[in-house]
DNA sequence: CAGTGAGCGAGCTTCCGCTTGACTT
């Protein structure tokens, strides 16, 4: 009998349809071992040495046991935990724990749950990349060591703060900082003057916005309602002429297929969902083999599920909304450790389900579909418009733009699963057709030199507006960007903040408490340039690439960086050495 | 002789990341 050990109990009876008798399949449901929770650092630095006391995780007893079992009774051990940093890690603790039978495992790993991946990984074994275990390691200690320095001196500020962490803390920073530029926000007041013209003779009329004056760039610089005044009444007795007319046709590129940071981000949006519960939802379509693994950073797609994709674009649409080659997407962070595919359905037919999970599957599903349609076509039309044209240096003395877009064809966009950018908040209705970005906008094809009509001129009042704060999904979204946290964590960060009160939500924005305020400003005085630096995880995360390259030794990397840290953390306050207590 | 304060030691808490049920409300 050979054992075959994966971290995931839903993946083990696929796997073991692949594979067939002779085999048996087992989970580890994760991690196995860990730094013990209570009993201090537990990691010791002895004489440049790293020297982590594992503990076998007590929620593991019954997995480990299980796998002690059948390890013992096996002739051969494949450990195909997950293919990344993390999932070699496990491997190795699990090999550990297994005492003499560590002696009969091997590494495989596959990428997805098919029947010739399975295959494929398992005629190719490999052993353990020490390297890249070494990797996870020097995480684990530096995140460990963050922790348990600088939480204890946190009791300055207050005896309610009690915790700092590479992740929560910087999370913490964004909340804090956007908070603060709000408070120093002050609106300015300005004005803008929107002309509606028309070609003589040639409807339909357009409106055109002030966007230069005397030459220069006018901004928000209108502010005077007097100024505004006189200068439209000036405006109403010139001559307007078109000075140029631009139209040019734009591609729109379909989005990525969902991550958990963007599932997440959209189900905000459009269900009203806070991350913990899209998770929830997802674990639940997970189990109930609905859609692929929902923890991903991920936009890859199987070659089947793209050619499924294809099939139903093929059948239900229009032959033009099928590309003729499969688009490929790729991950933009490279920070992304891609263990999984997309979060995708796992059947590409399956347009809608029964169950309460059944909003956040149809968003899956028309995202899936819409990733592998036709791009849309827009035509971007600009027209720039002079008034009083020579009356200033032998320029026009204000040039006003009209922008216009027409879609030419909707392509994937058909499938309603636009909302591309889950970032922007939804402008109101009454704001809509105030902005000025030209969606859905006619304009006329005219030539330069041509002459309009001023039909109506107006000064409408406008202010600056405070940055928006952040909800649960975008700081999430953020945090990615920045290559903050993971997926399996990202709701999690957020718990922590509320749970230690350092950030409350009201109407579904985050906004920092007192407690949190008082917190991130010690943090940033006691360890600025280190650990509560947005980009310390990202210099971080470089150094842990060397490592698993094979480049740099983890223990010398992860002492300097403890050592570092002890000392500011003495400078706050903290007794005795930590580090070298163990 | 009773009350007070200094000093010391023990116990508690804290990180991030990987997985699900087993709990309670």
């Amino acid at each position: 009998m050979r054992l075959l050990v994966v971290e995931s109990p839903t993946k083990t009876k696929k796997i073991r349809e692949y594979l067939g008798p002779g085999w048996r399949v087992a989970a580890s449901f994760g991690h196995v071992r860990d730094l013990p929770i209570s009993g201090g650092l537990s990691v010791r630095f002895v004489d440049g040495r790293v020297e982590p006391g594992y503990v076998p995780l007590e929620r593991s007893a019954q997995a480990v046991a299980d796998l002690r079992r059948q390890a013992s009774l096996a002739s051969e051990i494949l450990l195909a935990t997950d293919p990344d940093r993390e999932g070699e890690a496990i491997a190795w603790h699990i090999a550990a724990l297994l005492g003499d039978d560590a002696a009969k495992c091997r590494r495989a790993v596959f990428h997805a749950i098919t029947a010739s991946a399975v295959q494929k990984a398992v005629a190719a074994p490999r052993a353990i990349d020490q390297h890249l275990v070494d990797a996870q390691q020097a995480r684990r200690v530096l995140d460990r060591v963050v922790g348990w320095l600088v939480s204890p001196t946190l009791r300055v500020v207050s005896r309610e703060a009690r915790s700092a962490g590479r992740v929560q803390s910087v999370a913490l920073r964004l909340v804090a900082e956007r908070e603060r530029e709000i408070s120093a926000f002050v609106a300015k007041d300005f004005i803008v003057l929107d002309a509606t013209l028309e070609r003589e003779g040639a409807p339909p009329p357009f409106t055109a916005r002030l966007i230069r004056w005397k030459g220069e760039p006018l901004e928000q610089r209108l502010t005077d309602p007097a100024v505004a005044e006189k200068t439209v009444a000036w405006c109403r007795r010139q001559p307007w002429l078109v000075e140029s007319c631009d139209r040019r046709e734009q591609n729109r590129l379909p989005p990525p297929p969902f991550t958990t940071a963007t599932v997440q981000q959209a189900a905000s949006v459009r269900l009203k969902l806070a991350p913990d519960q899209t998770m929830r939802q997802l674990q639940a379509l997970f189990e109930s083999g609905r859609i692929t693994y929902h923890r991903t950073d991920s936009v890859a797609l199987a070659p089947e599920a793209i050619a499924a994709a294809r099939a139903v674009i093929a059948a239900r649409f229009p032959v033009k909304y099928l590309p003729a080659s499969p688009i490929i997407h790729a991950s933009r962070d490279a920070n992304a450790q891609e263990a999984h595919e997309a979060i995708r359905p796992t059947d590409a037919e399956l347009d809608a389900i029964d169950a309460p999970e059944a909003a956040l599957y149809r968003l899956i599903w028309e995202r899936f579909i819409a990733c592998q349609m036709a791009p849309g076509r827009d035509a971007v039309t600009t027209i720039d418009v002079a008034c009083a044209p020579g009356a200033f240096n032998g320029q026009a003395m204000g040039i006003f733009q009209a922008k216009g877009v027409m879609v030419l064809f909707d392509g994937w966009r058909k499938l309603g699963a636009d909302a591309t950018d889950e970032s922007k908040p939804k402008r109101k209705k009454s704001e809509k057709h105030e902005d000025h970005d030209g969606t859905g906008v006619k304009l006329p094809l005219l030539n330069p030199g041509d002459t309009l009509n001023l039909i109506e001129l107006s000064a409408v009042e406008r202010s600056t507006r405070p940055p928006p704060r952040f909800t649960q999904a975008s700081l999430i979204k953020r945090l990615e960007r920045e290559g903050i946290g993971r997926p399996s964590t990202y709701a999690t960060i957020l718990k922590t903040l509320f749970d230690r009160t350092y950030v409350e939500e009201r109407k579904r924005m985050l906004a920092a408490t007192t407690l949190g305020m008082q917190v991130i400003d010690y943090l940033v005085a006691r360890y600025g340039g280190n650990f509560i630096e947005i980009d310390f995880t990202r210099r971080m995360e470089a150094a842990l690439d060397a490592v698993a390259r094979g480049e740099q030794p983890w223990e010398p990397l992860v002492t300097r960086s403890a050592q570092h840290l002890l000392r500011l953390a003495q400078a706050a306050g903290l007794r005795g050495d930590p580090l070298a207590e163990g």
